[in-house]
Formats: C-alpha cells, structure tokens, sequence
DNA sequence: TAAGATAGCGAGCGCTCGCTATCTAATACT
DNA sequence: AGTATTAGATAGCGAGCGCTCGCTATCTTA
C-alpha cells in the first residue's frame, strides 16, 4: 500500500531529476559564478549524484545550455504576468519592474552565461537562440501592452530594450560599486523618458479600455 | 661596450616584466574570458615564466587587480582623448564614442573582472575602487567637456553613465545574438535623447568658445 | 671583488576538474 | 516471477589548476 504511494514512473523520475539539475545549475551559476558552477557543485545542490547528471546530461555544458533555456522560459513568464498587473501610464511602475527583473539572481545567473558564451563558441552557439527566443518575446509583449503594432511597436520595442540594457549593466556594476544617488536619478530620468516616448507613440486611452475612466 | 647598452636596472626589469604580464592579462581576459585566463595561459602570452608571474604577484588575483587598475588607467585616457576632439554638440559622435568603447576588447576584459567580481568578495573588494575611480573620471569629464557644473552637471552625468550602461549590456548581448537593425535604431534614439538633454542642460555656446562661430 | 638582494626559471606538489566504468536500484514488460 | 531497460550511485581516471620550491642569473652595495 504505502510502496505503491511512493512509486513512480521512469518519466516521474526524469522529470523530478532534471528539474533539481536545473534549480541547481541556476542556483550555483547565481551564488558562485560560472567559472565555479563545477559539476560537483551543482550535484551537491540538486542533491543527486554526477553519474546521475552526466545519465541526462551529455557535458557540463549541456546542463548549463538547459539552465538557460529554463531561465529564459522563467523571464518571459515573469515578464507576461507583470506586464498583466499593469496600467500602460504607470511609467514609473514599468521602470521599476524592468530594474527589478534586472537585478534577480535569475537574471545575474543568465548573465553569467551570456558573458561566458563570449568567448566558448559551442556554448555561444547553443545560448543565441533562447536570447534571441527572449528579445523577441519583448518585442512582442509591448507591442500588445501598448496597443500598437508596426513601425510604433518597433520604436517602444527599441525604447523598452534599451533600458533593460542600462539596468541590466547598472545591475552588474552595482555590486562591485554602488551609487545610491545616482541610481535615484537614473530611475527618475529613465521614467521621464519612458513617459515622453509611450506618450507619443500609444493611441489614447479610451473609454472602452476604461483607463481613464478608472482614475 | 655592447653588454652595457643592454644592461638593465633590477627597476627595469620589473617594470617590463610585470607590464608584460598585465598585458598579456588583459589580453587573456579579453580572448579567452576569467575562467580560462589561467596562470599558464597568461604567461605563455607573455613569455615569461610563472615563477617570474608569482615573483610579483601573490596570487593569480593580484595580477587580474591590477589588470583592473591597469584598464581603468587606459579607459580614463581614452575617454579623455577622444572627449577632447569633440564638439559638444556632435551628438551622434558622442553616441557612436561611447558605443565604440563599450565595444573593445579592453572592455570586454574589465567586463569579465566585474562580472567575476560579483561572486568573489576578495576580488570585488579589490576591484570596486578602480570602478570608483572609472565613474568619478567620467562624471569630471562630463562637467567639464560641457562647461557645466552644480545640478545639470549631476544630470548629465546620469544621462552619459546610463548610455554607457546601455551601450556596455548591448554589447554583451550582440556577441550572442546581433540584431542590426534594433542596434541602428538604438543609436539613432540614444543620439535624439542626448540632443534633448544637452540641449536643455548646457549654456549657450559663445563665440569665445569658437562653437557657432565654426559653423 | 665578494656578499647580498632581486629577478626569473622549470619541475613538481596537492588538489580539483569533467567525465567514464562499473555496480546497484527502480520501473516496465512478458 | 523473471528479464530487460532506465535511472542513479560510487570509485577512479587523466588533465589541468594555482602555487611552492630550489636553483641560476643578474644587479647593487660595501
């Protein structure tokens, strides 16, 4: 009775392994880099041993290849669900939710790819298209966020894109060595600039949309 | 008479060795990024051997220190130099010299320091100085290429860092994943976005400082 | 000139790395 | 129940790592 509860299929178990590689790989690349994200490492985090990883996983590298492909399904669902809980002229509210998404230890972990991938060819390989996967899905949530498509959806496309990179550079350098103040202003000045470019670009909020009605 | 022109002092020869290995550093951070810059690979690039490295340096991060020191000496420079062959209001100049910096290999080296620095705190706490250092060099710079100083100088630094940050994430990016077209229009935004800032910030361009009348 | 200090070399150390071989455990099929 | 397949663990491998060591070469000082 109880051996039967705790029986499981071969794709259970796959699944349940892979998934604790995974956690593991992106927990390890977050806390300790890339260059120390050893195989032992990321067993000793998922709790499996290195014959188990190396059963579902070719090389180190192919495990963190899959690390990225998860971080990058994690970003666009992250992403989707708090573009959803926002009114399009909360300027400041979408600054602070890219500078916020920048600055997970997700995001630091994906980075530690990409900076990686730079200079390994086979992983730069393998890493292009989840980022590729990645930008295009933003390219795709704002021009749906703001209710625009063509040549105004590329501009906000551009817009957003380039402040993820300035807060995504702040976030990394940040670190190393912070600058409250300047970081205060950044923000405000990014919202300014958001506010002016979303206003020129969006139609106006109509009635039917019930935003201005709402306020 | 010739084995005189080719003595050199015992200050000399530290002075070309260690100068050999931090360029040979700098070089390996660039090609090969931190987790493959290994004590033999720097050597081997600097054709000295590693007894000579550890003479000088206490640990392999020690020599990537004073890389670090070593690139934000050559960043200040540059950054200087190329500021001093600008007119201020060449907006798109200005856009495509940060951009070009942001896109060297030098840059690319100091970028693996930083990123290597978020997970070791011995490194970080040696780096975060020469970052210090780096920002403070450019915000001077700023004031001063723009004859400003007080608030609006505070203010364009905080326009000119988050360019650089812009510029410094892209360029990271477009090793993996390149997407010209969103690149032109990023350059074309950033150039808009300056012209207003600096437009706004900046005193009128006298005839003493010779801008108009050299139209 | 001899003694002392500094520079630089190459071999070897102990350790860690990614990975393989072998064995055991769990599930699936007949 | 017995056999086949898949999943997972442990031990061990050879390569490479950062660093130390004993030594030689070169410069400086007394």
């Amino acid at each position: 009775m109880q051996a039967a509860a705790t029986r499981r299929t071969q794709a259970e178990r796959r699944e349940a392994t892979t998934s604790k590689l995974l956690d593991a790989t992106i927990g390890c690349l977050a806390n300790l880099g890339y260059a120390r994200t050893s195989v032992a490492a990321i067993c000793a985090s998922a709790g499996v041993s290195q014959g188990a990883l190396f059963r579902h996983f070719a090389t180190r590298r192919d495990v963190i290849v899959a690390a990225a492909d998860a971080i990058g399904r994690q970003h666009i669902e992250q992403f989707d669900a708090a573009a959803r809980g926002l009114k399009r002229d909360a300027y400041r509210r979408i600054v602070l939710l890219i500078r916020g998404l920048c600055r997970t230890p997700t995001h630091a972990a994906w980075r530690e790819i990409m900076v990686a991938a730079r200079t390994d060819t086979e992983l730069r390989v393998q890493a292009s298209q989840g980022l590729e996967r990645f930008e295009a899905m933003l390219i795709a949530t704002s021009g749906r966020f703001l209710g625009i498509d063509g040549k105004a959806a590329k501009r906000a496309a551009v817009v957003l894109l380039s402040i993820m990179h300035m807060f995504d550079s702040e976030a990394m350098t940040v670190v190393v060595f912070g600058n409250e103040p300047l970081e205060t202003q950044r923000i405000k000045w990014a919202t300014e600039m958001l506010k002016r470019e979303l206003s020129e670009l969006s139609p106006p909020l109509s009635p039917r949309v019930g935003g201005t009605a709402r306020r």
